[in-house]
DNA sequence: ACATTAACGGAGA
DNA sequence: TCTCCGTTAATGT
């Protein structure tokens, strides 16, 4: 991996950060690219933190599976930093992610990640506002799942899929039904059902994990009635 | 309105 | 074979 390559996508730049960046040692010396398989582990929570996280391609859950029930938490899709809240604000991961997609990931040792913050004002300015944007998004879900009804939240996440995921309104969901519930706090009968009870009135057209959207305005209204 | 439970067939290891 | 997945139906809160 080049540094110029670094540069354009790990720093999202252009030529005057590189150029102020002349004085930290080249940054491929202190990242390294992993491919993942659908299913893989990138990192695992209560494991000492590995650095910073940058998906360069993929989507990957992040999900935590203490007492026996699994919790997904979010999707995040490249290119995106993975989870930073957990790498900066704690020693030990909070979290575990898992690519859902095949997925590159680049390892950035935190020492580096912390010179390009304090250095790069611009830079450190573009990571606050990626995360007030996903803090905004958690008020979101905070508020779909807490004031929803199942068909609601269901109706939400198909539409999260299409629109911030896939931008399209045809798409085949990454996981199973029961990954699904776990997401949204349905049970993975209820997204039976109510799947079923989508594709019977035409709202959507269900093949397996296949989705295709046909009636967005409906599923909009559905959404945002719970 | 949902969860829970049970039961079924199918897929995959 | 055993386990996970998707679905349906009956029953309970």
């Amino acid at each position: 991996m080049s540094q110029k390559l670094c540069n354009e996508c790990i720093l999202h730049t252009d030529s005057e950060i590189c150029l102020r960046n002349q004085g930290l040692e080249s940054l491929h010396n202190h990242c390294s690219k992993v491919k993942f398989n659908p299913g893989e582990t990138i990192f695992k929570e209560n494991a000492i933190n590995a650095g910073v996280v940058y998906l360069k391609s993929g989507l990957v859950k992040i999900h935590t599976c203490t007492q026996a029930k699994d919790r997904i938490l979010r999707l995040t899709k490249a290119p995106s930093y993975l989870c930073l809240p957990s790498s900066l604000g704690a020693s030990v991961n909070r979290f575990t992610a898992t690519a859902l997609e095949p997925t590159e990931a680049c390892f950035i040792e935190l020492s580096t990640f912390r010179q390009l913050i304090v250095e790069n004002g611009d830079f450190a300015y573009q990571i606050i506002t990626a995360l007030s944007q996903r803090e905004m998004n958690n008020f979101h879900v905070s508020l779909n799942l807490g004031q929803k009804q199942a068909n609601g939240r269901v109706a939400d996440a198909l539409l999260y899929l299409a629109n911030d995921i896939y931008e399209n309104d045809s798409f085949v969901i990454p996981f199973s039904r029961q990954e699904l519930g776990d997401w949204i706090g349905v049970t993975r009968e209820s997204i039976s059902r109510i799947l079923a009870e989508f594709n019977a009135t035409g709202i959507i057209r269900q093949e397996g994990r296949e989705i295709s959207i046909l009636n967005k305005e409906l599923l909009e209204q559905i959404s945002e009635k719970g």
